[in-house]
RNA sequence: GGUGGGGUGGCAGAGUGGCUGAAUGCGGCGGUCUUGAAAACCGCUGUCGGCGGAAGCCGACCGGGGGUUCGAAUCCCCCCCCCACCGCCA
């Protein structure tokens, strides 16, 4: 949520935010919030010097002798009900304006590149050497078949499509994957979550999926609960309704959990393998600090680069994307995708996202902290991917696989593995 | 699912119709004392909105919504949430 305050100073930036971000729709939002705050900023004044006039009249008939009582009730009760129409139209107002600010999407940050999709997306880093097969490589999914460790049969007869089973050493695998990235970020410093996968719906109107994610979310109605698709949306949401201390922060967390996403609208999109399922586990970090966009700057920067310590770590190319306006959510204000390469693909395919909010997040979360002034401020809120699986296990799998089906293990997941530096048996 | 107890300021916790935006304690800030620190003592200390250069003044807010009343944290109704015990299940 942005603060009103800026939609006053200057909609112009904000219908501009809208447009680069290709929602045109919400960029009406800023014209009907600004409308009714206009009505309101006239009616407020008007009702508080109202209101005050009655309260003294109550103060006063407390002390009066109840003979004079009498005569001032009436005018008193006139006033009453003279109240009641314009805190009507307030209370309206209020909510009303509430909701359109709602969709107004945060601003993106000047160095955003313009863009409609994700294919105007700029590349500005580009890591590793892509690698060239002297053989036929295969997908990650011909390999997983053949070695025992994937079933997307018995997963579809289950549970339906975009679903997967893990076997034997693609199930430990992934499993290393995201241990050893917990570990790495516990040494840096991050404190490890694991934390609820259902939450109430303000987390997720809080941390900005809602209003708009629904068709995205599965939903427990029973419950009123919602699977998360990110621990970013608990994780973020921790200190809602807070205020913190400023000696707390940063708050630095390291949460892994599973992570659930309906895909609609994808519809023959990414089918095959291991891409885009419906369920997947996700180590995830979040960042809440002052409000300094210095700071912010200076986390996002150190979150990429703990997100591409892991990429090293599993030897594999990938590339950093800034994310243009088209392809940014409502809530970041700049976006860096890491990108890893993908044989099968014969591309590189997202397997980060690291994003920055300001206080957009934390505005809607009521997550504050006093400064050293004493005054009471809204956070401002980081997230990025660490690693996320089986996503992850594509690259992993097709990058470091031997012509006869087996796989090599990355020196640095050996540990997790039994120290086996090859996994799999000859199976082409 | 059943029964009972609760939701008040950064935290803990008083407060059952006007003198309460709210006692008290803790925490925080400032000061006295000290070579320095601690302790002790003194003072200040809720959030949001409006007007104002400021001091300040006004309004809203005691889980949410509605109601009674000239006047509600306090009374009534509905909802949400938390806790305890029992039952059931893992």
């Amino acid at each position: 949520m942005l603060d009103i305050k800026v939609l006053r100073d200057d909609p112009e930036a904000a219908r501009q935010a809208a447009r680069k971000k290709r929602m045109p729709d919400r960029a009406n939002a800023v014209d009907r919030a600004l409308q009714l705050d206009a009505e309101l900023r006239v009616l407020t004044p008007k009702l508080d010097g109202m209101r005050a006039d009655q309260k003294a009249g109550s103060k006063e008939i407390g002390k009066m002798a109840p003979a004079d009582r009498e005569a001032f009730l009436g005018g008193q009760k006139a006033k009453k009900e003279e109240l009641k129409h314009f805190e009507e139209r307030e209370k309206q107002l209020k909510a009303e304006i509430e909701q359109a600010l709602a969709l107004v999407p945060n601003i993106p940050d000047s160095e955003v590149p313009d863009g409609k999709d994700d294919t105007e997306n700029v590349e500005v880093k580009k890591h590793g050497m892509v690698r060239q097969f002297p053989f036929a490589a295969k997908a990650h999914y011909e390999i997983g078949e053949a070695q025992g460790w994937l079933d997307f049969t018995r997963a579809a007869e289950l549970s339906g499509s975009r679903n997967y089973v893990l076997f034997s050493d693609l199930a430990l695998l992934q499993d290393a994957v995201l241990r050893f990235s917990i570990d790495l970020m516990v040494e840096r410093g991050f404190v490890p979550v694991d934390p609820p996968v259902m939450v109430r719906d303000p987390a997720m109107f809080g941390t900005g999926f809602f209003p708009g994610g629904e068709e995205q979310t599965y939903r427990c109605e029973k419950d009123g609960l919602n699977l998360i698709g990110t621990s970013e949306v608990p994780v973020t949401s921790l200190h809602a309704g807070e205020i913190l201390s400023e000696a707390d922060l940063p708050k630095k967390y390291v949460a892994r959990s599973m992570c659930f996403r309906r895909e609609a609208g994808t519809y023959g999109k990414d089918t095959r393998g291991l891409y885009r399922v419906h369920q997947f586990q996700k180590v995830e970090q979040v960042v809440l600090d002052i409000a300094d966009k210095a700071r912010s700057l200076e986390h996002h920067a150190a979150i990429v680069q703990n997100a591409e310590s892991c990429l090293q770590a599993f030897e594999l190319p990938y590339r950093i994307v800034a994310v243009c306006g088209g392809d940014l959510g409502v809530p970041q204000a700049f976006k860096y995708d890491i990108e890893t390469w993908m044989p099968s693909r014969n591309a590189y395919g997202e397997t980060h996202s690291a994003s920055r909010f300001y206080d957009y997040q934390a505005r809607r979360l009521g997550l504050r902290y006093r400064d050293a002034l004493g005054k009471v401020r809204f956070c401002h809120t980081l997230n990025n991917t660490v690693i996320a699986s089986p996503r992850v296990l594509i690259p992993l799998l097709e990058n470091h696989q031997n012509p006869d089906g087996t796989v090599n293990v990355p020196a640095a997941l050996r540990p997790y593995m039994g120290g086996r530096a090859v996994i799999g048996k000859k199976v082409f």
